[in-house]
DNA sequence: TACTAGCACTCACATATTTAGAGTGCTAAT
DNA sequence: ATTAGCACTCTAAATATGTGAGTGCTAGTA
């Protein structure tokens, strides 16, 4: 027989770990050289096979759970398969279905979109579903408003461009009338339009100076309510939903002490919100396309046995959050990329929405 | 020796009883005639003690995993346990101050001090946390406002005299002027003050019916106002941390079939929420006292394996929610019990205070 | 009558021992 | 370049064996 391309050989090599990262995703079994040779379709006897294999456990792609057994993919195995995987899989028809009406019948504020998407998403999935909402301080504002509450009480009111809303309550030294309230609604709405807080922080202080030689009370107050804001306004906040389906399989996580580990990341919603939040800084403009980081590649020890697939959304063109799912390595990837990015799409699209009208 | 008298032999058990539940919850392993006998000092021998617990046994109180095995409480036996229970555990003066120093730091609204206190019960405890909010329906309005966003749309921001705050976005069909939302929102005020969402229902809606004669898209905006209010007033909200702990020790749930079911009643938040309501309704003004359900008192399959430790909070006297934790049977009833009532007191306080101020 | 010592018995659990077979790596043949 | 064939390794399941924990019961004692 003549020598055959080299080109060829890597090309079969390829389909071979595809074909076999695949069928582990979906059996979860270690997978056998004689499987391959039967079902694979490569036309090579399992003897062959095992010499392709043996080469790309030598190249790291895959590993043996012990010296008998068939393979299992690498992390960097796993990452192959998901750098391959172009055809992203069609979502199920009702799963497409219950998607679109889960946001065509409530296109409610951004913290409803949000809170929904995480738990839709887990529920889709089967892993946990996580959103990672703006970041409070790169938010412009829309409104700020004052409600009085009766006595020293009011409360205070802040929308964003974006359509995320907060509230907070302050106590006053002192009961303010109706038509003062009123007043310093005026003049704070007049300021802050379509600046962003920490700019607001800097140019409103400079007003108030000047404002409150007339109105002393009312620079007390104001000067207060952009202090308090700035408070409120640090974390990005993390939905993290359906957290209780990675710990559903316990067969999945080997060590019974894996179990804690991965308790603990779960509880600790900081740092999973600083790997997302590193996504969000990171990422081009480029589109919704999903990306998948899978077990070290976050550099955290804690995520060493999950894999996450997250997409970015959008307001206006700019990046502003993140949002995806938490499950184990062994996870239909071409479907939770599918998933996310539509997902994804279809937020940014309700955001947009949103904030045109 | 002469006849005992039989109520000095019935305390006598109830002691035994009492002991064998205490050193289970401990220890966690069943417990042997003979630890009795050394270690819980009733000055018997380990035979006397075995006669003692086969009535136990034949009483229902409890039971042995296997023959020959020590004994482990029932339902029954927990339900002896708790109910006997009455000095309550000292709470750890860490613990205590952190709980305290909680809730001093930042006396914020009714939601934030809700979901705040469930992540803090589920932290101290190690158990899930768990806080029922009030029934939107059942509270008595303070302000409903109308914030405008410019364009069409306007924010509607409703606060109750409990503290709870929640916004919704409209959509109009007009673009409203500052001093139409202005009238409204005085009109609205006006007539809702101190009503609950089910008055104002009735109440306004024949008063709009007038005023929407002098005042047409005012009328129109009211009306579809009062309506998305009932929509939105329906559910009470359940807030529930750290369910993973209940997950923790999978050493402590036998069979891994029940961790299925566990996980199915943690992401079910409504059937939780449904037994909770129960709580609320069925219980009497009296105080903070913790209640205890152990496994299948609640009648649900689904906990059977779980217990819950709750108590109700209260403003102006008044039952409004109910908060507590919920973990393995095998928990440290004494000190979840004080947990609870030492933390719903705590949140009563806290809401009278800001109801007053 | 109230309690206890003592013993036979049961059963889970831990520890070997065996067996079966899955899957490999290598070699020799094509 | 590929494959048949075989020896080898290692796991997982099945079986055997021993040990000790803990009981229930009986007969005996204060």
């Amino acid at each position: 027989m003549r020598q055959l391309d080299p080109r060829v050989v890597e090309k079969r090599k390829r389909r071979l770990l595809q074909w076999v990262i695949h069928s582990y995703i979906k059996s979860s079994k270690p997978i056998a050289s004689q499987d391959i040779s039967e079902e694979a379709g490569l036309g090579l006897s399992s003897a062959s096979i095992r010499n392709l294999l043996k080469e790309l456990e030598d190249e790291g792609f895959l590993q043996q759970p012990h010296t008998s057994a068939g393979r299992i993919p690498t992390d960097k195995g796993y990452r192959f398969y998901v750098d391959y995987v172009t055809r992203l899989q069609r979502l199920a028809a009702e799963e497409k279905a219950r998607i679109e009406s889960e946001y065509a019948s409530r296109v409610a504020e951004m913290d409803n979109i949000l809170s929904q998407t995480s738990r839709l998403l887990s529920h889709v999935s089967h892993s946990a579903g996580l959103v990672l909402s703006p970041k409070m301080e790169k938010q412009h504002l829309k409104r700020l408003e004052l409600i009085p509450l009766g006595g020293k009480q009011v409360l205070a009111v802040l929308v964003t461009q974006a359509g995320l809303v907060r509230h907070w309550p302050i106590n006053l030294s002192f009961a303010p009338t109706a038509s003062r309230v009123n007043m310093l609604n005026r003049f704070l709405n007049d300021h802050i339009q379509g600046k962003s807080i920490q700019e607001v922080q800097q140019s409103v202080e400079a007003r108030i100076e000047q404002a409150s030689r007339e109105i002393q009370e009312l620079g007390d107050l104001a000067g207060r309510l952009l202090k308090e804001m700035a408070d409120f306004a640090q974390p990005a906040e993390l939905y993290l939903d359906g957290t209780t389906n990675i710990l559903a399989h316990p067969e999945e996580i080997g060590d019974p002490r894996e179990m804690q580990s991965l308790i603990r990341v779960i509880e600790e919603k900081q740092a999973l919100a600083e790997v997302l939040q590193r996504i969000v800084e990171e990422s081009p403009e480029k589109g919704p396309r999903a990306m998948v980081r899978i077990g070290g590649e976050t550099r955290r020890t804690e995520l060493k046995n999950l894999s996450l697939v997250a997409a970015t959304y959008r307001l206006n063109g700019e990046v502003i959050g993140v949002l995806g799912i938490l499950g184990t390595k062994r996870m239909e990837y071409s479907r939770m990329m599918s998933l996310v990015s539509h997902v994804s799409e279809i937020v940014s699209r309700s955001l947009e929405h949103w904030s045109e009208e």
